[in-house]
DNA sequence: ACCAGGAATGGGAGCGCTCCCACATTAGGG
DNA sequence: CCCTAATGTGGGAGCGCTCCCATTCCTGGT
């Protein structure tokens, strides 16, 4: 049988322990200031010898806030993506919460059905607010959350001007970084496997990549854009598309390092060599540009780091902090590897 | 001043509006039987009326259970083993949770001092069980937990004979399976790069190629066996080692993808071709084994289905449900790519 | 016709907290 | 010296449920 209480001591019992009142051992076990010294040591005391732990229900019945945080995840991208970004990004979301002694709860939603409960179980108020993973382009749900007053932080954007706080990464500074590498390397004729096109990130690398070529003075040219889907295998169809419409291009920034390989099967088919006859830059530094031979040149994203700042960035709407930068984009690194 | 919080109903609501008491209600919301089909109807209608949502953290408070699990994943492992390995397995406790309307509390382990927090969390009440990923052999957390009266079940066992409820894969199938492979494309000298051997799931892998080994007749050689670390650095590393002891080698069972990659980069440096001079076979079916160049033949383990027998053990034994098998072990399987 | 026994139901008594009000107690200000 | 204003403090009043007991109403057996 589960969970009979084994005689956990209670506030109430503490505070007889230690001579006090129920309130001022509530007061101490929260940190108000409102409390003496010695009354303070006196509860301390009594907390360490009965091992006295709070009763999270009671608070969270009694004070209406839960210290959990939710985590969301669209099911359908955590197969798609590079997987380890959101390893990597429950990663610095763990951290940050664990700091501040709050749980995280992961939800992985699969089904419009599952939505639905989800937006129920954030009505039973069971959490203090949301962190939102590759959030889409129309997708109301951010918006439908912070009506119910609950706050809300979503990792990337779905446009421009997204009105929901966020913590995304420079992804048109990832673009010109690839780029400016590449025509460093001499490369002139560079296309792009892009993602999905409705996902502001897919657009914003290929914004990017074209802000690059513009600045170093480079003709655009649409045939050398491909847009594929973020899968390997959407990197491999673009890229046979690339070389069918542009047989002389000679470098290719991939827009994730997944359709990187992708690509790069595609260009092994056609006896192009890499980084030979073509260089190639992907995107996410991710586990499979290491492994890919030649180890693929990427551009780098904080994952870790971003899950970190909207953990805090959340934490500190929850508890009501002052209003501040509700956007924060955060600088990417290009990674240099042997693929140009 | 009315505590009106966002005017959520409560079950007494329902009731007044049902025509009928507390308990009734709380009766039907909990599909207790002892309910005439009138008053569940006219519950049910009320219910739906005023969308009533149960509220959490009192049913956790008058009824001592949480409708929570942890999910406990050593932070250590998730950066050392095949990422996407605990993706997967998240995959599977979450949607097993999801159908059962259990909440998934992630808990990455960092820290002694985190570890230390964590049971204190659990001291707290706050969930109905725990799942452990990714034990080491020597870990005490998981009698520690049983201790407590908590329901556990294990990812992987610790030994041959463990104590606590796990659910595992047929590691030693997976070695066989992949030696018997490679014996019948003609194989002779067959090496193996094994996992840490303080690791059960190491010693099993090994234990299924020399059963393999033996099964085809052939006499075991200790030179053929070299220690990695799950880690591509790793595989690389034993791998060398292995040319070094046993040059005529013709093929090898890495014990991971992820050391298979680093292993196949040994082979390249050396000179040899896959499959042509030695034959590659891994486990996990990550993929990294998609990806390699040839793709890589690998041992896939049903993760995803790991996870749902996990959580679907878990919730049973938290219900307090018949003591059924505690111990599950469930199938692998060949996936034949081009290395072998 | 009567009563035992079961089914359905209402509602009291908490669960262990936080909130907040009332009550000291002490320290100045006039 | 009284009066206000801080400062600590105790404890009542819930928060919204589940548990469980008492009550009512219905069976059917004798």
């Amino acid at each position: 049988m589960s969970g009979r209480r084994g005689g956990r001591p209670t506030l109430e019992e503490v505070a007889a322990r230690a001579g006090v009142g129920r309130g001022t051992v509530s007061r101490v076990i929260n940190g108000s200031p409102r409390v003496s010294e010695q009354a303070r040591a006196a509860v301390a005391r009594a907390v360490a010898e009965l091992g006295y732990v709070p009763n999270q229900a009671a608070r969270a019945l009694a004070g209406s806030r839960t210290d959990a945080v939710a985590l969301v995840i669209p099911e359908a991208e955590a197969r798609l993506f590079a997987e380890p970004y959101f390893l990597d990004l429950i990663r610095g979301v763990s951290a940050e919460l664990a700091d501040a002694d709050k749980q995280l709860l992961l939800t992985l939603v699969r089904t419009a059905q599952e939505r639905q409960r989800f937006e129920q179980y954030l009505a039973a108020q069971r959490v203090d607010g949301v962190l939102l993973a590759s959030v889409h382009g129309d997708d109301p749900l951010p918006d439908r959350i912070r009506d119910l007053g609950i706050p809300v932080v979503m990792n990337g954007r779905r446009s421009e001007a997204e009105p929901v706080p966020y913590v995304d990464s420079d992804n048109i500074g990832a673009g010109r970084a690839a780029v400016a590498r590449l025509v460093g390397r001499g490369r002139r004729r560079i296309a792009t496997v892009t993602g999905p096109l409705d996902m502001y990130v897919a657009r914003a690398r290929l914004g990017g990549y074209r802000a690059g070529l513009a600045e170093a003075g480079h003709a655009p040219d649409e045939g050398l854009v491909a847009t594929g889907d973020f899968t390997e295998e959407g990197g491999r169809r673009a890229m046979r598309e690339l070389l069918d419409r542009r047989p002389e291009l000679d470098a290719v920034f991939a827009a994730s390092d997944v359709m990187a390989a992708g690509a790069r099967a595609a260009l092994r088919e056609a006896g192009r060599t890499v980084p030979g006859d073509v260089a190639l830059v992907g995107v996410d530094d991710s586990p499979v540009a290491r492994l890919m031979d030649p180890p693929l040149t990427s551009v780098r994203q904080p994952i870790e780091e971003m899950g970190r700042t909207m953990a805090r960035m959340l934490l500190r709407r929850a508890a009501g902090a002052p209003e501040e930068e509700p956007k924060r984009v955060l600088p990417t690194e290009l990674v240099v590897r042997d693929s140009c």
